[in-house]
DNA sequence: TTGTACTGTAATAAAAATTATTACATATAA
DNA sequence: TTATATGTAATAATTTTTATTACAGTACAA
């Protein structure tokens, strides 16, 4: 697993405690890693309309929606990998009879538990996030 | 994110079908990766008591306790990560009043989160898990 | 209209994590 | 006493993650 998540997380409660447009920069600043990698997280939090960004000098990036309406669900999703509880790379046996079957089944065992993880997930906004904070 | 839960859940699923005991190569040839692996992963789960091995010629491994009182649970934590949702290897800025805060707020989140997911694992046993195979 | 300070992104390098391989000590059944 | 296992360390190969460099494009402001 990577640090996707906390990094994503990161840059959402800077933008939520922010009164102005913060910089990459300075994100990466804070979060202390690249400023490039910085930018493609923020990148991909547009695509999925959490942040909004401007372009030039003076320019930079803020919350797209009200931070009561962001979940933290739908943080983790901008950032989720293919398999919550981790994939192997390996093409199990299709001679054997459970290594044939097994991945289909591990597959489904992930849909539900990746249904219980949205749900707790959906539950705290940005907002009740960051107010935890001091 | 790593393979070893689905190795981990393989190699458990295959014991649980076996009638006898099944050796490391045999495991490492269903699963398809290399023997070593299966062996290190083994080993951590007759540490965690799961699985049972016997030493010397015409040995091999079982499950340690009957499948019906196994559950995903106690296969997950054998291989649980320290951060559910993934930890980055950086050291937020104490300098700021956001990153000096952030670990421990990511911290909390994840005892609930993990809390959620061991519920939902709790409530499978390997036996039902393994009854899903034809 | 030009310099400055940003975003956006590609290409590449460095570092870290994962998996495979080799080697061999030790145990036990036949 | 030989064959076939487990147990584990050391190392190599591979893959993934993160950092760095470079530069094009945008917008403000002097």
């Amino acid at each position: 697993m990577n640090g996707r998540f906390p990094i994503a997380l990161h840059i959402m409660t800077l933008l939520c405690s922010a009164e102005r447009m913060l910089s990459s920069e300075y994100m990466a600043g804070s979060i202390n890693v690249n400023s490039v990698l910085v930018r493609k997280e923020l990148s991909n939090l547009i695509k999925n309309k959490l942040v909004s960004s401007q372009e030039g000098k003076n320019g930079g990036y803020t919350l797209a929606r009200p931070a009561a309406q962001i979940t933290l669900a739908e943080i983790y999703e901008t950032v989720k990998p293919e398999a919550v509880l981790g994939q192997a790379k390996n093409q199990p046996n299709p001679a054997c009879p459970i290594g044939k079957q097994i991945n289909q089944h591990i597959t489904d065992l992930y849909v539900d538990v990746d249904k219980a993880l949205m749900q707790r997930l959906g539950n705290t906004t940005l907002l009740a996030f960051v107010a935890k904070f001091n």
